[in-house]
DNA sequence: CTCATTAGTTACTTATAGGTTACCAGTTAA
DNA sequence: TTAACTGGTAACCTATAAGTAACTAATGAG
């Protein structure tokens, strides 16, 4: 751990939730429930629907969120936090607050992940 | 923040501690005290001497360590955590925590980052 | 018949991160 | 005089992440 990435425990969470649109996919989806693909979709325009759909898939393959897939037609997939997912939420909360604390306080946002 | 990157907290602390090498890099820096350049470099054989200078100059640039450089031949520079990057410690303690938890038993290591 | 609907996939392109190799400077020691 | 020492940099190459555009399938509405 102390010396490769591969055996760095830092390293690994970043593995599971760095990159451009995992945390906020998350974070969409602390606040419990299923959300289905086209909501996330909406609530974030500028990630591509493509890249969303990867993302997802990484995610719930790491075992961090949970997919329902209804056999309809037109197509619904739900998507929920996990329990393993859940255990992440101290850790984003940690990393938030560390990066509001670097933050422009101009464009501050809020922890709240409830979208209304 | 909620739907995008550049506004996302957490997407920023990615952004300055995420990567191959840095959370590396951070915790041999964590108990305190300059280091050297060759040191870190010894301690890390797996990251190549370029990669390294040019992660350290990263977090230099982000505030997170500092750089002391005395005019010597040889040359001799040394690294220490600066006060905003010893704010780091609780963040980077959380995302160990769920490394190691997320981790094969059989390869754990522990967080105390004290080198002998 | 035709269009909208939903959650994708495929093929392709671009951007960024990471890596390899060779080289440099100024002093000391052999 | 020659090599070792140190902390780099420059040019170049590769691997991975991210993005774009076009397309699909089964049903219901008009």
């Amino acid at each position: 751990m102390l010396q490769n990435p591969e055996n760095c425990a830092v390293v690994r969470t970043v593995g599971y939730i760095g990159g451009k649109w995992k945390p906020i996919i998350l974070i969409r989806l602390l606040n419990g429930g299923k959300v289905r693909f086209g909501k996330l979709a909406v609530q974030m325009p500028d990630i591509s629907r493509k890249i969303l759909s990867q993302q997802l898939k990484e995610l719930e393959e790491d075992g961090l969120i949970l997919r329902y897939s209804y056999m309809e037609k037109p197509p619904r997939v739900e998507y929920e936090l996990s329990e393993s997912g859940k255990t992440l939420i101290p850790v984003l909360k940690a990393m938030y607050d560390w990066g509001i604390q670097m933050e422009d306080p101009a464009t501050r946002g809020t922890w709240d992940p409830v979208v209304k």
